[in-house]
DNA sequence: GCCAACGTTGGC
DNA sequence: GCCAACGTTGGC
């Protein structure tokens, strides 16, 4: 199976780029997710080794922090059993997780931020998922050419410039 | 703070 | 199964 591309979003404010750098492995685990569309993808489409656009939402301003990629296969997500946790889930049983996280590491940052609006003003990436309407999905897929563009106008020199 | 878009819940 | 009510997301 080729590597694939992704687009994950967290809040700075909550979990930001520098944070998941600052981890002593570079790794955390992607927890907290509820929403049945994201799992999905993270269970069943995610591989070791894909990368990852590290999305800041809800920040000022919005945009692709950094680069990442997926360290981890599928896993039960340990916020859905413990009650202390605002993730908490009462309907999660133990035998059959409801909800599922992937690991990831920080790779890179980009040494130009890439804005939403930065992302708006690129006709090439017209199609891309977190530009449409009412786009909330806190993981979604983004195509070769796409994360060929963003890592460009990141101006991202890593070891990881993608496909060709 | 506003509000449009979307997902989930629950009554029927 | 329908759909209104409600909660959340996330840009502005």
């Amino acid at each position: 199976m080729a590597r694939r591309y992704w687009l994950m979003k967290s809040e700075p404010s909550v979990y930001s780029f520098e944070d998941l750098e600052a981890e002593s492995d570079r790794t955390t685990g992607w927890d907290g997710v509820r929403n049945y569309q994201a799992r999905n993808l993270m269970r069943d489409e995610m591989a070791v080794g894909d990368g990852v656009l590290f999305y800041h939402s809800n920040a000022k301003p919005p945009g692709v922090a950094g680069v990442a990629e997926v360290a981890s296969g599928p896993m039960p997500d340990p916020t859905q059993f413990d009650p202390a946790d605002g993730h908490f889930d009462p309907k999660a049983d133990p035998e059959a997780p409801r909800w599922i996280l992937v690991r990831i590491r920080a790779v890179d940052s980009l040494p130009r931020f890439v804005s939403l609006t930065d992302l708006k003003a690129e006709p090439r990436l017209e199609g891309m998922g977190v530009l449409q309407r009412g786009s909330r999905l806190s993981v979604q897929s983004v195509a070769p050419d796409e994360w060929r563009q963003v890592l460009k106008m990141g101006a991202f020199k890593g070891p990881d410039r993608g496909p060709r």
